[in-house]
DNA sequence: GGTAGGGGTGGGAGCGCTCCCATGTGTGAT
DNA sequence: ATCACACATGGGAGCGCTCCCACCCCTACC
């Protein structure tokens, strides 16, 4: 593709020319007009205002792109293999605040999609011609190059969660730790004293943290965890399967169950079932994400939060901001912000 | 937003002009190569994709738009205040089908809401603009003007499922009649014979076509089914529980569900815990959509899965197919496709 | 040997916009 | 009245590409 012929040569759209014309004024001022310059006289803005209105005129974006050197869009970039991704609502809610930021700008949303070697080749091809003004990296791997590609070009981008503690690029995370400490506190106001934890993979950040956070939750309150109380998921139904048999063979007498996430979780709660253990009699159980899985889980599982659309919606505005930023690059690298977002404990019925 | 400063103007990256110099040829040999035009000898061409290679040459895209009139970009236009789509991986399924078709191309995919009614405004102009050279409608409302809007602008344009069963447009659906056959003829196997049915809102194409194909089943069968075995829900699981109580209540006898999504099902089967009904040994319950709600069910739900993902590979084929139709526009309308993809029969323990 | 014809090629003329410089035009300070 | 300066404005010069016409040269035919 990318061929194709030019379809009709638009049928005779009102073009900046013609509006200056019709207000009989020159094209320098209309396009200050039309851009919100100050330099022009109230006068003239509503002789111009009054133009576009009667032509219907809408500025051609590519030639504004072409002349200015400036794209008005930003890129979502999906690492869209991971199938786990789309399966979760995370994605949408992503979009859906990245959508509700962009509602108020003139900024177009681009989709795309890194999956196979092909396409991240591509893509690279495509961020290196500067075809979006900014970059937003959802869920990215501790050892994915694209973070740095897009440095080296200077290409502002914000990425979701964090590679790292210490996160060169911009970014917008959740508390997860904060989230893992309320998870495993209401746990232990249950009188629940045997916590078990399910981890995802360790080399997420997101993880790690979850992780932490149980661990300092327990050291606080004096039960400092024994290292026969944790397991190792892969954020995978599966993978909660597994980790929860290794835990029920280690530690029968288990009282509760914090795992890293609402899959896992379902699939612990699996083996919970089979292995006699009633929830949350036996066994207390806690997720995280709530996701819609928790709410349709029996029983009703008992999650922790993350404001994921707001999540998007700030990642957005972060981006924004840095796009808007004219200062010398050197101060852009220093001003980039590190946001987390709180996260929420929704009490079910499986704790 | 929409001002910003022209970011470093473009660091010397390499236009067309240059590659035809390196490569000692025309500007316009360059353009026939880059894009694949037959009129070039086999020597010259490989003069120009080396000279392309050493400078890492890649198009600019607004130059191209603009001299062509053409933007290489398709848009998705999602109609994000239902929250229902967000809360569904339907979308999400959409989006992988369609970004998986565009990896083929040099297309880019945007997103765009048409929310409120300022988004749906801006929208319209954005369209209007001829902004992007076609457009994936999904879910439309059998009254929405977009489609209109988009045939007297005559944009390409396929709809996922369809308005009503004359659909001017070009549209990617599945088998909703036949998936419906399939679960309640699935229900006659297992011996049921009072078989309800839980709807969707019924001005909702798709959710007409479950219900007529429930019908049908049961005529076939020789049970035609009686009107007090039929609720009307909205898709939602408050809409699921009002009509199981319904029917319930007016046929304590029934001992089957067929609800039009498994959203509804999962309202439904838990108004039958409540009223003591056992799935499936008292009632036996089948969805529709094969969601992640169906597979985490208590008991974990037999439903009718939909290639969503396919659907929206399809649609993005179609709409390629109908932005490369040079034909003049009458014949274009006449040859748009209506698509139809089967469903299939998920069947797990809830019957 | 002359004349069509065709494939291959170069480059002018835009596409519609922004940027910026040059040119008014009015104000206040001197 | 004179100068300086700010503000408002017009329009030339591109941005990098595609389209298309003119041109060249070579083959084929008369």
């Amino acid at each position: 593709m990318g061929s194709g012929q030019p379809r009709g040569r638009s049928g005779g759209r009102p073009t900046l020319e013609e509006v200056a014309v019709r207000a009989g004024v020159g094209r320098g001022t209309v396009s200050r007009v039309i851009n919100g310059s100050p330099r022009v006289s109230e006068h003239t803005r509503a002789a111009v205002e009054e133009a576009v209105a009667e032509l219907g005129y809408v500025p051609n974006t590519a030639a504004r792109a072409l002349a200015a050197n400036r794209t008005d869009s930003i890129a979502v970039v999906v690492p869209e293999p991971e199938s786990r991704f789309f399966s979760e609502p995370y994605f949408s809610d992503i979009i859906h605040g990245v959508g509700a930021a962009l509602a108020d700008t003139d900024m177009q949303l681009l989709l795309t999609f890194a999956g196979g070697d092909r396409e991240r080749r591509s893509l690279a091809q495509y961020l290196s011609a500067h075809r979006v003004d900014g970059v937003l990296l959802v869920s990215v791997h501790a050892d994915d190059p694209l973070p740095d590609l897009l440095e080296q070009l200077e290409i502002p981008a914000v990425i979701s969660g964090r590679r790292s503690a210490e996160e060169r690029l911009a970014s917008v995370d959740s508390d997860n730790f904060g989230g893992a400490r309320a998870a495993v506190g209401h746990l232990l106001s249950r009188g629940r004293r045997t916590i078990a934890t399910i981890t995802g993979r360790l080399d997420v950040y997101g993880a790690q943290r979850r992780l932490d956070g149980y661990v300092d939750a327990l050291t606080e309150a004096g039960h400092p965890p024994s290292a026969d109380l944790t397991a190792h998921g892969d954020f995978t139904e599966d993978g909660g399967r597994r980790a929860m048999a290794d835990l029920l063979a280690r530690r029968p007498d288990l009282d509760a169950v914090f795992a890293g996430s609402d899959v896992m979780a379902a699939g612990a709660r699996q083996v919970l079932r089979e292995a006699g253990r009633r929830i949350p009699d036996d066994v207390a159980l806690v997720g995280f994400d709530d996701s819609a899985i928790a709410r349709h889980m029996d029983p009703p599982l008992t999650s922790v939060r993350q404001p994921i659309a707001e999540m998007g919606r700030t990642m957005t505005n972060v981006l924004l901001a840095e796009i808007a930023d004219t200062r010398p690059s050197a101060a852009r690298r220093l001003a980039r912000q590190q946001i987390v977002l709180p996260t929420e404990l929704v009490c079910r019925e499986s704790s």
